[in-house]
DNA sequence: CGGGGGGTTGATCTCCTTCAATCAACGTGG
DNA sequence: CCACGTTGATTGAAGGAGATCAACCCCCCG
């Protein structure tokens, strides 16, 4: 799947301080990586402790399908670490992805049975999960988790209405600009670094998965990558690692105000 | 704007029961036609008791802009009746619209300061406003606001996302389809009918406003609805009336899978 | 009567898709 | 160790769906 050699292996999120095979030492909220982000942020010691009870972490290897969709879903959990998407598809096989989720972002939805999407991890991924009627139940006596968890869909839902504005009246050029744009400043705030300077990073996507991501084919996504890295806006070494020397000019080829958010 | 004489006035969403003159009387939570459905559906009497204290009601006639992308917002509200839409404006005027706003859909974004889309009525529309600030308190002390919202806000993800697959993958039949189907399916549970029988209802978008939805220009939503026409799978009398004998027909232009919902 | 908003239809153009060949990197089994 | 298949990616040529530009209609209204 992912050539794993390609990829800075930490990345996309900060790695648990585990290697494979003790998952076990995962198990204290204390120590999580994602636990200023996720749907636990705001939750207190004791509350946090009532989560512990109920969770239990799984790890997923690049490629491999976490969630059919229309399975019976019997958990709810959030990314640890890695990289998943969202998909959707027609009978006739034509897909369109609906979200990309990174750590800290939250899969599933309460209050719902089956899953309405594939969830395919696109890297390895380590998941922390709750079983579901515990946790549903937990967030109907603990207001922290659903404050937390509004507030995360309310920013997913602003991200899904940005996606609409790009998938509708962006031309494919500008759709991959604005693709760029956003994971080169997801990974910025990851790793607390500014805008300004030059950004380096790895392309967690294959050219299919920016396909459909942007509802191109994937030849025109190769080629538009081709046209940005001949007009310098951006600099290709090998297929995936990417550098924007000028964040602004990229800003301006997506189409995209370019003082930054567009939720200003 | 919206020629009024086109259309059923109290077609999309129970009228208030009142005339233009006097929204005095519309004062009574008991009496809101969307009590049922709003954020406040879940709320005990003196829940709303509170949240009476800081509502008000406000009127907008067709066309008229609500909210403009960027303004403070010091407000929040769900829609009473009436039909407003939620837009993106590029700098070179590209315009999609990201949401349809119909009675007991939610307005404004909690712990948000400023406006992030434009909000336009397209039809006579009234609102249920509830002053920012106070709504905020109330939904920290009143888990069933928040509640409702959540589960009101995670719908419209499903809602959004189900649109990314139309923007993303659809063909320009496929899409308007899609939209007809998707107001048809509304326009049924609103009144509460079948979806066996053929079903009747009015466009209450222009041509304009459904390729702002649909990532087309307005030539190729004319040209097919005049196609759909053509091909017997809508009956239109005038610009905006319309009929669909056979929904499962339209379902399957639509390319969706035509048992119903699609997150059955 | 003229004017404007909403809508339809036609002709042409273009951007993206489709189909196809080719390549590089990698893994595998003889 | 090399031939072979596979996967991801690039590039080319041809075609088509939808955009663009433009003319025109209808209806209401001042």
């Amino acid at each position: 799947m992912l050539g794993e050699r390609d990829l800075d292996p930490d990345q996309y999120g900060t790695m648990p301080m585990v290697n494979k095979r003790s998952l076990a030492v995962l198990q204290e909220c204390e120590d999580c990586p994602i636990k200023h982000r996720a749907v636990c942020a705001r939750c207190e010691d004791d509350e946090l402790q009532q989560l512990e009870e109920i969770k239990y972490y799984r790890k997923f290897e690049a490629g491999q399908t976490i969630i059919w969709s229309g399975d019976r879903m019997d958990f709810v959990g959030s990314v640890v670490s890695g990289i998943a998407t969202l998909t959707q598809t027609m009978e006739d096989g034509r897909t369109q992805m609906v979200g990309l989720l990174l750590p800290s972002d939250f899969v599933g939805r309460p209050g719902r049975g089956a899953a309405a999407y594939d969830v395919v991890a696109t890297t390895d991924l380590v998941m922390c999960c709750f079983r579901k009627a515990p946790f549903e139940d937990l967030m109907v006596k603990t207001p922290h988790i659903a404050q937390r968890l509004l507030e995360m869909t309310l920013d997913e839902l602003d991200a899904a209405r940005e996606w609409m504005l790009v998938l509708g009246r962006k031309t494919a050029r500008e759709k991959i600009a604005s693709l760029l744009s956003i994971i080169a400043r997801r990974n910025a705030t990851l790793h607390l670094s500014t805008t300004d300077g030059p950004l380096v990073f790895d392309l967690p996507l294959t050219r299919e998965a920016m396909a459909d991501y942007l509802g191109l084919t994937l030849e025109t996504v190769s080629r538009q990558i081709s046209a940005l890295k001949r007009d310098g806006v951006i600099v290709l070494e090998g297929k995936r690692h990417v550098t924007i020397p000028d964040m602004s000019r990229l800003m301006d080829e997506a189409g995209d105000d370019a003082d930054g958010g567009v939720f200003a």
